[in-house]
DNA sequence: AATATTTATGTAAACTGTTCCGAAATTCAT
DNA sequence: ATGAATTTCGGAACAGTTTACATAAATATT
């Protein structure tokens, strides 16, 4: 540990530490020849100023938290490398917490963080979540909060969200217009916003093309086999479907293990579509058409709204509730009647 | 923030704080009927201890940093999974800094964590990292540190890694017996030891089989495109191999790239293998022979050593370099004439 | 020249929890 | 009962930095 303080400094200076301080931080009430000598001894020195002292003393971190689900997840990953760029441009910290997926977890990891470590929180909430009261306390600390992805919406938290409905809507039209008649959608557990957002999307496409009542909402979790063992159910079923809908990356993966498994022919036998930032999609046998986020994007604009609420400025409406749009990319998963051929070399 | 201070529960209490200080701490020196009238109001209050003022009288901050080039690769965030959960249960919070292998990005880094906001440090060093002044000035800060997979051998400083020459060799072994005669390695660039270790298990391997003297290493970088043309122009040019081994799993997702739009067929025309934690190899077309790194061993092990020089315990000489073996998992992008058709469906 | 203003620096308190030291109060041993 | 030891708690210093206020000197104003 470097032991340099600033009493340190301001004793081989023969200074007062108000004058120390001051100078490092070019205060206009010190002349330049002490600035100058001041700063010439603390470069000397490597001087570093304590951060709890100066934390205690002005009451603010300059740290952040990012609680997330799970960080083996491109979208996560994705989330967090956007988070940690506009972070380290304002010269804050950046501390990860990961809930597993549990609620409990969650509300321990917001407990310990009401206590000032932190400035501000960034959270894509558990979908085992059902209640909201440790979020309701939370913001009642008066601590900056955001949600990004999954979120609560009937908190009034701002949210950073891509186009949920809208995106399902077109991937579900998009497996329709390939000539699917009977769809299955391979949900996430837990009633957040996301989670029925997506489904609502599907159903809407549903009805658009006259199917309604024909839904088949399956719901996976975080356990590979337990996940493959209902696809596989599924496709064994009289009501074996040939398109699916995959909510998460994860179930995608799933599906396209026991495709192999049983010898099913994708796209010919079943088309498969689902929400995923996995960049090697493209690659997989069949290549996987995706409805990419920008999870990217929705990092770092999580973390602009989040610093422009910590620094007290007022935030315009359009950045209460901010939805940015995915993109759908069409791969050889999907591909029917309807559709020509994509062109070999499809990026991302 | 909670605005509810040791002092003010004191005042409530007529204690001084000093009592409520020791009666939450459960201080032998405390009644327990104190200590329980203390901790009935601390918990009605919901009483949370200011971090910071704790902090700066400690000289403990209960966090420690991870420092990785990105986030966005499988194997760095099942290693940020495992020391997750090990700092958790520990009570520890967790830094998460990314330097984009950048080594200025890696120095700025380092710098700012040389006055005790964090109370370890766990780096991979950047693999643009060519001098290591940065490194050995910190350590002289006597912070803890700990390397992981890439490491600094130069320094005394302990690691933890996996057996990189003893897998590569393997996985250019099992190339040349599934019948390769050329195979080239895609090299990370950089001096480090995984770099090193990695090439030179490629190149003993290529030694024993009597092919010293035919090695091609193509050094590839961050830049997919740039990549993409390399690989490109080895697959088209005179001494085209037939074996690719990748050091890392972007350089093998860029070589599928380039095959597909070549219409180069893996494995019959190359055989491909790579150092990847990607769990969805399986679901490459065709299936993608890895070597998998035990990525959250690796995080978990580095953290628990972390921590013990953190709690000043003598470490074994066990755990000064810890090398925990990766394996090979052998799909179709590697079959050839001595290997038989792998099972249907083989997991990770 | 006398007062007002500005400039440059020092003094001391504040932030909040921890801990050293000492003082009662209680218990124990003799 | 007396002294010693133990238990329980308070007082105050302490960690390192920031900041409101004070002070002194220098400059400006009238």
């Amino acid at each position: 540990m470097n032991n340099v303080t600033l009493k340190k400094l301001a004793e081989e200076l023969k200074m007062a530490p108000s004058t120390v301080s001051r100078a490092l931080r070019d205060s206009h009430e010190i002349s330049q020849e002490t600035k100058d000598r001041v700063k010439a001894l603390a470069a000397k020195l490597d001087f570093q100023p304590n951060p709890h002292a100066s934390s205690l003393r002005k009451n603010q971190s300059r740290t952040i938290a990012v609680i997330i689900p799970e960080i083996q997840n491109n979208f996560f990953s994705q989330v967090m490398n956007g988070v940690e760029e506009v972070a380290r441009q304002k010269g804050y910290h950046v501390l990860i917490y990961l809930t597993h997926e549990d609620q409990k977890r969650e509300m321990d990891i917001l407990h310990l963080l009401r206590s000032g470590r932190v400035e501000g929180v960034m959270i894509s909430v558990s979908n085992t979540t059902k209640s909201f009261e440790h979020l309701e306390a939370y913001r009642k600390e008066e601590i900056p909060l955001i949600f990004f992805d999954r979120v609560c919406e009937s908190m009034e938290v701002p949210c950073i969200t891509t186009d949920d409905t809208g995106a399902a809507f077109k991937a579900t039209e998009h497996l329709l217009k390939a000539g699917c008649k009977k769809i299955a959608f391979l949900s996430m557990a837990g009633n957040l916003s996301i989670s029925c957002g997506r489904k609502s999307g599907y159903i809407k496409a549903l009805t658009k093309f006259g199917l309604s009542g024909n839904e088949l909402v399956i719901e996976c979790g975080p356990d590979d086999e337990t996940n493959r063992q209902k696809i596989r159910e599924l496709l064994q079923s009289e009501q074996r479907p040939d398109g699916i809908f995959a909510a998460v990356e994860k179930f995608a993966v799933n599906t396209y293990e026991v495709c192999k498994e049983l010898e099913i022919k994708v796209p010919q036998q079943l088309k498969v579509i689902s929400f995923s930032n996995l960049s090697a999609a493209a690659l997989f046998n069949p290549p996987l058409s995706t409805i990419v986020q920008p999870a990217y994007d929705i990092g770092r604009e999580a973390a602009n709204i989040l610093f422009k609420i910590i620094d007290k400025k007022k935030l315009l409406n359009t950045e209460k509730k901010v939805v940015i749009p995915s993109h759908l990319v069409i791969r050889e998963s999907t591909i029917g009647k309807h559709y020509p051929k994509p062109s070999v070399f499809l990026k991302q």
